[in-house]
RNA sequence: GUCCCCUUCGUCUAGAGGCCUAGGACACAUCCCUUUCACGGAUGCGACACGGGUUCGACUCCCGUAGGGGACGCCA
């Protein structure tokens, strides 16, 4: 039997994280072993429904570089059919309708939250219905649950799930409109599609039950189950919007890569002994269900930023440079081809120190900024008389220089260290890092003079001397 | 409130009764490297929620307690 998988996300407008995981988990299950994973937009109220949210979606799964196979279909447009499957329940008397009122389900509601059930419809238009349908009442169909025994839901993650059927309730499974519910939509829609997998989060755990019912009555396969603990905040609640970030476009923003996005998520509540980096192509030969642990696991970033870190290591130079790029576009500084030429030759260096790719960007904006350009606060202590004193001579002599290497430069800098400062280079080297990338922090200062060439070190020395400080 | 699920270092986790003096990774601390900030390297700190059983033996099995999470819609 061949694997198939659904993804099946709620048009909400954005990808949550938690959604992004169960789409890599589904994803990687199906390829994994050479099936398919489809998918679906649960768009079954359909006033929830945008292009926009679909879309939103599909950009993520891009980025991501999660693909999947046909269509994506829309819930909605299944419609027919969901009632179909929902008559001839009730047809074969296994469903029947029902004529209550929102106000009579509200009171029942009521008494069963006093007397602390988990459930409240009390079945009354069920086997004996208490009078004749009501004039003008439009009514929806629910389901026969089973009234008596044990229910039990095999569950490749939590293993055998039991609950007494006394705590599932005659679910409606039609609306008074016509609509299907979304515990008969997706039931009909798994079977149609052929879904021999669900893998999804936790919180559906107990719909799991009600949806077999409804498997049973029709005498459908249930699917294998494999239902994922959630992914919590740092500080162990839900993650939500409070905690920053929540949405695969966010992290994107934030200089995560993909490929670390992958690996981070696949190592959130899922593990391969002591392995923490495992590439895609590991995990396409690794992941199964075996392996899902049982309990919410919280989401690090300091973990996240490590895995990024060492993904942006492995990173095509060029690849970043693009990526970087897009970044000083959106605060609006140019980049010339000779930008791109400087950040190229030193990106060996640049990715190895940052993080994430705006620590990137932050990192080697200096090499890209034009004059004139700000100082920060140490920055302007080292350019006090002491330190613009060194910038002067350095200045003076780089005309000197018969080759504008980082050799030479180093050189220059050692002897003027000796010279005027005691061997203390650090004392050479800090006024000229504060003149030229006007910070107090930066990557190697000969190689970056050398990338920035002779020319505008030149007037940046100069800029950085004339300026008040 | 009722039902369901979960519980190993601060965090992610390894662990399928003796291999555990509980392993790895992140974070943290110290040291080394060093022109700054980082990177990197080394070392260190640090956990089986609690209480009962079962067993020759329990992190591993069972029960209870506590804590956390989730579900209880004509939402998905």
């Amino acid at each position: 039997m061949t694997v198939v998988t659904r993804f099946p996300p709620s048009p909400t407008g954005f990808m949550h994280i938690g959604t992004a995981r169960t789409g890599l988990f589904n994803w990687l299950y199906a390829r994994r072993h050479g099936g398919k994973m489809l998918f679906r937009i649960e768009d079954t109220d359909r006033a929830r429904h945008s292009e926009e949210a679909v879309t939103a979606i599909v950009n993520g799964l891009n980025w991501l570089g999660i693909d999947w196979d046909g269509d994506i279909v829309s819930q909605f447009a299944m419609a027919d059919r969901h009632a179909e499957i929902a008559l001839e329940l009730l047809k074969s008397g296994k469903a029947y309708y029902c004529y209550c009122s929102p106000e009579e389900l509200e009171q029942m509601r009521e008494d069963a939250k006093k007397e602390g059930r988990i459930t409240f419809y009390d079945r009354r238009w069920r086997d004996n219905p208490p009078s004749a349908p009501p004039e003008g009442v439009k009514p929806v169909i629910r389901i026969k649950a089973p009234m008596s025994g044990e229910r039990v839901v095999y569950d490749k993650v939590q293993g055998e799930v039991r609950v007494a059927s006394e705590q599932l309730d005659d679910f409606i499974i039609l609306r008074a409109d016509g609509t299907p519910t979304y515990m008969l939509a997706v039931v009909v829609d798994d079977h149609d599609m052929g879904v021999t997998h669900v893998i999804r989060g936790d919180d559906h755990l107990n719909n799991t039950f009600r949806q077999n019912i409804i498997y049973e009555a029709m005498g459908w396969d249930i699917p294998t189950y494999a239902h994922l603990p959630l992914i919590l905040g740092p500080d162990g609640v839900k993650l939500s919007k409070r905690h920053g970030a929540t949405s695969v476009e966010e992290y994107r923003d934030m200089g995560y890569l993909p490929e670390a996005m992958r690996n981070y998520l696949l190592r959130l509540g899922w593990s391969h002994g002591d392995d923490e980096i495992i590439e895609t192509d590991q995990a396409l030969q690794w992941f199964d269900l075996e392996g899902i642990g049982q309990s919410a696991s919280r989401f690090d970033f300091d973990k996240l930023n490590y895995v990024n870190a060492h993904y942006m290591k492995l990173a095509d130079n060029s690849r970043l440079v693009d990526l970087v790029s897009d970044i000083y576009q959106l605060r609006n500084i140019n980049i010339t081809p000779l930008h791109r030429e400087r950040l190229l030759v030193r990106m060996d260096e640049l990715k190895s120190r940052s993080k994430t790719l705006v620590q990137l960007a932050d990192d080697a904006e200096f090499l890209v900024k034009s004059i004139p350009y700000d100082f920060d606060e140490k920055a302007l202590a080292q350019l006090n008389e002491d330190g613009k004193f060194i910038v002067r001579v350095i200045r003076d002599n780089l005309s000197g220089l018969d080759d504008f290497t980082a050799e030479e430069l180093e050189t220059l800098c050692k002897s003027t260290a000796d010279y005027h400062r005691d061997g203390k280079l650090g004392k050479v080297m800090m006024p000229l890092r504060a003149a030229l990338t006007g910070s107090a922090s930066s990557p190697s200062l000969v190689h970056a003079m050398e990338a920035l060439g002779k020319e505008d070190v030149l007037l940046r020395l100069d800029f950085a001397l004339s300026h008040n400080t």
